[in-house]
RNA sequence: GGAGAGGUGGCUGAGUGGUCGAAAGCACCGCACUCGAAAUGCGGCGUAGGUGAGAGCCUACCGUGGGUUCGAAUCCCACCCUCUCCGCCA
């Protein structure tokens, strides 16, 4: 959610950010202080309205004490008369915030300064490069690879769930379960991330505060009960702290979970759809932190850093990209993706994204901070990303380990989860 | 699922139709006392919005949404949540 006052005072930058995010920045925000003005307007002449009938109230009261019924009965009616303009200023005053709030909260965050302007992924910017590809003769993807095994079923996911699902088996779901338990290992062990087991079915507050709602309903799942699947531990994660007031002493929070996410997939089809890159249900590891505004970027390098490190123990090759305007998505103010190199596609592929989202989740969500010794409180600045995302993890880890005879070699670091195991297929 | 109790400010907790935005305590802030601190005393202390140069004034908010009433924290209805007991259940 956008702070109204900000913007009233300074609409530059929205304006600006707006734009570099592909919309019509001054449309929108003359549109935005139109709504604004109106609703002011309704808003005076709503509780001019009120004062007067609260007034000819307390008179009654006092008539009413004095046993003097004939300016009480004198009062009543003359409040009366108030009630048609009553209902109506209070109507005007209604429908003049919702369409506010409806506006402002189908609208993106604003990019932070330092983000590089640009359209779509083609203008992301690489910061930096882990490994280098390893030379592969004629790779094969993992879905060939999986079947090839026979560890990997899409026909009989497909027969009892439909496509965009996957039956894993023996080794292979075992190394998915290996893969989940290693990097939330990591985020706990290592990198101070306190792990959550959090619920996978949330309510409208949750998801709303979230940025999920209301603008992405058709991304989600929802249950019978109105309840909506996480489409990531994100949402929980994050919701730990909604309606909280936090003492600014105890910030960072840092939250971990490993959980499985749900996503409809709406408006994808044909995008993906051979193998496991993009389905329905897949299980992350995901890092939530919430900080204060001021610790908040160098809170988010450090993110990305602990993405990062699953990447490079794991021993697969990536590069860091600072996503451009035009391609961050709707609650950020910044964002980094981490891309793994995929031999069998010839190139990189998102597997983490990090996220700022500034104050944007916190106002949505009244997510707020107060410091020892200050009178009000302040918004906290919430920050997102995976660490990483298990499904395509094994993906990575099967083309980039494979073998002219589809074995699939496994990394030392997880070795320790896998006792036994090096090598999935074959004779080994 | 059934029966009951309850949801009030940062926290605890009074308030059951008329200056109640709300007693009291705790916490917090200022001042006094003190070399300093503690203790004590005095004062202050919710959030959001509107309006005004400003002091201030006005409006809303007592789980959420409706209703009754001139007037609702207080009465009525629905929903949500918490707790206790019973039933069922991984």
């Amino acid at each position: 959610m956008h702070d109204i006052r900000a913007l009233r005072e300074t609409p530059e930058p929205y304006i600006k950010g707006w734009d570099a995010k592909g919309l019509s920045g001054s449309a929108l925000v003359a549109q935005i202080l139109d709504l604004d003005g109106k609703l002011r307007a309704a808003q005076h002449g709503w509780q001019t309205a009120q004062a007067e009938r609260n007034d000819a109230s307390k008179k009654i009261g006092a008539a009413k004490a004095a046993k003097d019924e004939a300016e009480a009965a004198r009062l009543m009616a003359q409040v009366e008369a108030l009630k048609a303009r009553l209902e109506a200023e209070g109507e005007a005053e209604t429908t003049a915030t919702q369409a506010l709030q409806d506006l402002l909260s189908g609208l993106p965050n604003i990019p932070a300064t330092d983000v590089p302007a640009g359209a779509d992924e083609h203008d992301n910017v690489e910061v930096r490069r882990w490994g280098t590809p390893f030379a592969i003769a004629n790779p094969k993807d993992h879905a060939t690879l999986g079947e090839a095994l026979g560890l990997m079923d899409f026909e009989a996911a497909a027969r009892m769930s439909g496509s965009r699902f996957v039956v894993l088996k023996g080794p292979l779901a075992r190394l998915e379960r290996a893969l989940g338990q290693f990097m939330i290992d990591m985020q706990t062990q290592e990198h101070g991330y306190t792990e959550v087991s959090p619920p996978l079915m949330v309510n409208d507050a949750a998801a709303y505060g979230t940025d999920k709602l209301p603008k992405f309903a058709d991304q989600l799942f929802q249950t019978t009960d109105g309840r909506w699947l996480i489409p990531t531990a994100e949402v929980p994660l994050t919701s730990l702290v909604m309606g909280q007031i936090v003492a600014e002493e105890e910030l960072p929070l840092r939250y971990t979970a490993l959980t499985a996410c749900f996503r409809s997939e709406a408006g994808a089809s044909g995008r993906d759809t051979r193998g496991m890159i993009r389905q329905h249900q897949f299980y992350k590891c995901e890092m939530v932190s919430i900080t204060t505004p001021e610790r908040s970027d160098a809170e988010h390098e450090r993110m990305v850093g602990c993405a990062e490190a699953i990447l490079k123990r794991l021993e697969l090759p990536f590069r860091t990209m600072l996503l451009c305007t035009g391609d961050m998505g709707f609650g950020a103010r910044k964002t980094y993706d981490l891309e793994v190199w995929l031999p069998s596609e010839d190139r990189y592929r998102e597997i983490s994204s990090c996220s700022n989202c500034g104050d944007f989740q916190a106002r949505r969500m009244d997510a707020r901070t107060k410091a020892a010794g200050e009178k009000g409180t302040r918004f906290v600045h919430t920050l997102n990303g995976s660490g990483l995302a298990v499904g395509r993890t094994l993906v990575a880890l099967m083309e980039n380990y494979q073998d002219e005879d589809g074995r699939i070699a496994i990394p030392q670091a997880l070795h320790p989860y896998l006792p036994g195991l090096t090598h999935i297929g074959g004779k080994g």
